[in-house]
This record gives C-alpha cells, structure tokens and sequence, in this order.
DNA sequence: TCCCTCTCTTGATCCAGGTCCAAACCCTGA
DNA sequence: TCAGGGTTTGGACCTGGATCAAGAGAGGGA
C-alpha cells in the first residue's frame, strides 16, 4: 500500500461527526459505523442558492446537513414558492420523496452548507442488517410529521405575532439541541423567507420584530437575535406557562 | 377439537379484506398474510365520537380502519382543536407517535367505524423477516409527509373558496381510490369540523358551499355532495387545468 | 307527538393583516 | 467604489374572512 496521502481517501467517518448522534441510530458498534459511512457520500460544499434536490428529479438519496441550512419549498400555482421547512446541521432531508419515485418538493442551501448524501438504495440494504437503521427513519418521519401538525395549528389558528414567537422558539430549541445558545442566535434566511414559511407578509414579519423588540422580548441587529425575555416569549406564542392547562375538564382523573 | 362454533374464531383474514391492499404491503403470500392476520387485533365496532386514541396515552399500536372515518386533531392552548386530518378505510392512523412513546395527537370516530388495531411491538417483530412492511410503512408516512406540505401550502397561500375546493378534490380522489363515485359523496364531518380542519369560520365555509352551488360547481344537499363541474371546481383549487403555468416567465426553457 | 338541541344558513358589521407605495439605510459582492 | 439586494419604517387603503346575531331545519329522545 502506498504512503501517499490520497485526498480523497481523507473521508471523515460518521463515527467522527458529531452529528452522528442527530442524524444516525445510537448505539452502532465501530463496524457498523463503518458500513453506514461507506455508503455515505460527501460532496464538496455548495454555496448558498444551490439546488441539494428539486422537485420531479428522481429520487436517489436522502441528505444530510453536515454544516449551514437548507431551506425546502414546494412551488406555488403562480410562480412563487410555498417554504415548507427550514432545516439545520444533523437533519435528514427527503423522506416526502421516499413514497414515489420523485421528489415532491426542492431543497436550496440558504447559505455555504456541506451534504452527505445517503443513496437510497443502499440504504435500503443496510437496513436489512441493521433494524436500527429502520427505526431511526421512522423516528424521524414520525418527528417530521408531528412538527408538520403543529405547523397546520399555527397556520390555522395562530396570530402573526405567535407564528413569529414560535418559530424563533422552535429555532432557539433546535440550536440548543445542537449545544448553541438558546438565547443568541444567527437567522440565516431572509425576512422573505421567514414571512413566505409563516404565510405572512413581509412587511408583517418586520414590524413584528420590530415591536417585540420595543417590548423588550428580544433584541434584534439584522439577523442576529437575542432572546430577552423567554417566558414572555413562550407566553406570546400561546403556550402555556408551565404545563397549566387552560380547561381541566377535559382531562381524565 | 370441538365442532361449537367459536364466535371469537370467526376471524377475518386480512387476505380476505378488500382493504389490504391500501393498508399492507402488496405482494404478500398467503403465510405472510396469515403472520400479518395474526397479529392484528380487531375490536369491535366503534360509535360516533368514541376515541381511537388520545394525545399523551402511552403509543403501543398503529390503527387501521376498516370502515367508518375518523378526525386526527391536536388540542389548541384555548381549549379548542385542531383537526389535522380525516381519515377513512383502508388508511393508519398513528404514525406520528412512534417517534415518541406517546401519541402526539387525538383520534375520533366520526361515525361508527370499526378499526383494526395492530400492535407496534409484533409488528416491529414482523417487519424483521417482512422486509416489505418496513418499506410499505415508510411509503405511507412519506406520503402522509408529501400531503402535510401540500396542506401548509393551502393554508399559508390559499383563499377560502380554493381551501374548500382543494378539500371537496382531495375526498373525491380517495374515495375513487376506493371504488366509489368520485362525484358524489357524503361527507363524514360537520361544516364545523372542515371548517377547522382548513384554518376557516364555520360560516364561511356554509357560505363558499352555497356559492359554489349557486355558480354550478357543486350540488349539496346537507352532507351529500356533488361535483357537477369537475373542471370548474380544479380550477377553483388552483390547479392548473391542463399543466397551463399561470406565469410563463419563472420558466426555463 | 312535541320539544330540545345541534347543525347549518344567512345577513350585517368589523378588523387584522395584506397590498401598495415610497424612501432611506446597510451590507455585500463585483 | 458603486450597484443592487435585503431590511426597516411609515402611511394609506382595502378586503377576505372573522365575528356577532338570528333564524331555519332536522333529528332524537321521552
């Protein structure tokens, strides 16, 4: 074997990601690791605006966020785009694909990301050996689908000022699971984009902002937030305090 | 073996249900049919308005329906609901718990149903020599996935008239999936529970009705409906009649 | 049979947030 | 350095649906 340092045979397993943890099963063994990161490919990284997949292509893969975000839409019937999640470091992407044979929807990288892509079929293999790859999926299907739920009642029911108080809750929630601040954090999409994923207008997103900052909720600089005031937060968008439930009577002894 | 009749033997095979071919992987054999069958509780039949599942219940099965329809729904932090679905024979119910140990949502009957109950833990025992029922799993939640986005776009983008139209489309697909008239018929739900279910007034939702009645779209007679204008009525839910782009100029050649 | 209740409809009024415009600012990339 | 995109802010105006109020059916129970 020759010493030469291959470049491309600098691959960083999956057992040195410290994403591992998010994105596979826990508790694999060295080798199973092993077989999970042979399969995994990883791209160089894509710039912001790139395409990870589009709606219609084929589908091959499923995707994982090594680093940056991905933002994923559906086309609307006049040309617009309808965001239907923004995704961080450890997320898988795709499984809405998983049921045909196509993407059902587009996924563009909302600032400098690298990807490993998970070929499907491969995948699918493994999984044979390894039930715990199974499971983990339909873990995280299962996630995405309760998210998805709460997502309709925000849509639904909620005002522009809780939609946007939940969704800086949800992201503050999500950092904090990756071990970032909870308080303090960069957005790294666009007021449009905000606004687009919370069915509001731009101008809305805006202002509302703006107000919560003049109550003294968060501080905003551009992009950047801080969460001031959690509880007021939480209290904004509608949810309760500390597990009091608005009407008992629903609730069986 | 005794010749007595046992009323608890009369067991219906899932190989003799018509519905199995919605509800399980196809291609099954008659032994893996039997090994599914096996597992499959089927309880007796439900009312209108008893509970399949409640939110916070401890997640041990997956739900089929036989026949009847159910309402899926989250609880609001004013003590109202969510309807985040309506289901009917031949689809599961539940998958949003498996992610948890929990369910993450409410299921009611909206009439009297009866639905088969299948047990997590034997069907995560099954799935290990039934490779198909793994990937038939995830086909449903990766559609139930693609649906949900389908549904955020509606109630971030869509005006009330193309809400109910979309709604009155998606039930006339299922039901011709099913083998029924895909022009005419009943809905399950009250004008209540579709008002809900698609972020609208229960008064706004009489009022499109009658209109669309008025405009020849659509023939209701309380909760019988008809489509009279198929066409009209995609056109309303803001699809493209015939793959027409609304606005050429977002399109690459 | 009658009443009670729930569902659905219809009419009238109100308002949150959308839409549109305009201007100024800041940051970034060429 | 400049141009252009993203963002904020303000203000005027509008409207789709929500909300309130009141009937009209329809079905079910005793």
């Amino acid at each position: 074997m020759p010493k030469v340092i291959n470049i491309k045979s600098i691959k960083i397993s999956c057992s040195q990601c410290s994403l591992s943890q998010l994105c596979l099963p826990r508790g694999l063994n060295a080798e199973e690791f092993d077989q999970l990161s042979s399969i995994v490919k990883r791209e160089r990284p894509i710039s912001k605006g790139d395409t990870v997949f589009e709606i219609g292509q084929p589908f091959k893969s499923l995707f994982a966020i090594r680093t940056g975000s991905v933002k994923v839409f559906l086309p609307t019937n006049d040309g617009d785009e309808q965001i239907v999640g923004f995704h961080m470091p450890g997320e898988l992407l795709g499984f809405d694909g998983m049921g045909h044979d196509s993407h059902a929807c587009s996924a563009v990288a909302l600032e400098s990301s690298s990807i490993c892509e998970l070929p499907y079929s491969h995948l699918h293999d493994l999984a044979k050996e390894l039930p715990s790859l199974s499971d983990h999926f339909m873990t995280l299907m299962s996630n995405e689908i309760a998210d998805e739920h709460a997502m309709m009642l925000m849509l639904a029911k909620k005002s522009a000022e809780a939609r946007l108080a939940t969704f800086l809750l949800n992201l503050s929630a999500r950092f904090s699971k990756r071990g970032f601040s909870s308080k303090q954090f960069n957005l790294t999409m666009s007021r449009h984009d905000i606004a687009n994923y919370l069915g509001l207008a731009v101008e809305t997103v805006s202002r509302i902002m703006t107000h919560l900052q003049e109550t003294g909720i968060i501080d905003v600089d551009r992009r950047f937030v801080s969460i001031v005031d959690m509880p007021g937060l939480r209290n904004l968008a509608g949810m309760a305090e500390k597990c009091e439930h608005q009407r008992g009577e629903q609730i069986a002894e």
